[in-house]
DNA sequence: AGGTCTGTTCAGCT
DNA sequence: TAGCTGAACAGACC
């Protein structure tokens, strides 16, 4: 499941295709690429070359010499596939193919993958791992939502998917119901610490999937700390996991 | 073999 | 406005 750590890994895969002159591109799926009509990407692609490869939060987009942004989303099952023969199968959604004979592709399964020119990125709020302390404070400790619905909220901070905001709300022992305006400032910055150091961890060990609490839960669905039986809910429209007993609401 | 679950984003509601 | 619900996608699983 693509979260920010994610989303950096297949930006830096990008980074290795920039500077090849594009010969073909495939931007038939008229679902993943919406609104375009088909041959509308590749008419405004074929010739330029991409330049550079940007991210926030999971949106990733790459300029052109010259040629419009290209805008890149990995849905929840997307991955960028570089300098790998097609996919056998109708995964793979979009591609770039390259005159040194090297292609780009989303591959996508289910298609909730995004492919579009000039992406519009102002509903974006900041990234999750650059944001900086005051505006954490202000875009989270706001409002009556319960937090964890507040940290996938991608226009409040980019970046936090379901996996991480458990295991980030895990390591900072807070509760995933507690209403954002009842955490505190010092609450606040150790939050954005630990999400900080979650993402870095997550980038540098290959993605979300690798933190502790992520494995307890799908292991034993104990803490990993103290042993207790996780909780489950239904929290901002997904499956949450916490430990009852070091994340408690009310205090 | 049908029913449920998965997670991200967006449209549409209160 | 802020927050909530369901649609869209399609495969995994029971």
């Amino acid at each position: 499941m693509p979260e920010l750590p994610e989303a950096e890994r297949a930006r830096q895969q990008i980074e290795r295709v920039l500077g090849r002159r594009i010969v073909a591109v495939d931007d038939t799926d008229t679902w993943v690429c919406r609104p375009h009509a088909p041959g509308e990407i590749a008419a405004a692609l074929t010739g330029r070359r991409l330049s550079r490869a940007h991210r926030r939060g999971k949106f990733m987009w790459v300029e052109t010499d010259r040629g419009p942004e290209l805008g890149l989303h990995l849905g929840m099952a997307g991955r960028i596939a570089v300098d790998e023969p097609p996919a056998t199968n109708a995964w793979d959604r979009f591609s770039l193919g390259f005159e040194d004979g090297g292609r780009l592709a989303l591959h996508d399964r289910r298609r909730l993958g995004r492919v579009v020119l000039q992406p519009d990125l102002s509903h974006v709020g900041p990234d999750a791992g650059e944001v900086s302390r005051e505006a954490f404070r202000a875009r989270v400790g706001r409002g009556r939502i319960a937090l964890k619905a507040r940290l996938l909220d991608q226009g409040a901070i980019s970046g936090v998917g379901n996996l991480l905001a458990d295991e980030t709300l895990w390591q900072a022992r807070l509760c995933p119901l507690r209403p954002c305006d009842t955490l505190s400032a010092p609450e606040l910055d150790a939050l954005r610490r630990v999400l900080r150091r979650s993402i870095r961890a997550a980038i540098r060990h290959g993605g979300v999937h690798t933190g502790e609490f992520i494995a307890a839960r799908e292991r034993d669905g104990a803490c990993p700390r103290c042993g207790a039986p996780l909780a489950r809910a239904t929290v901002g429209g997904r499956t949450t996991y916490w430990c009852p007993a070091e994340q408690p609401w009310p205090l």
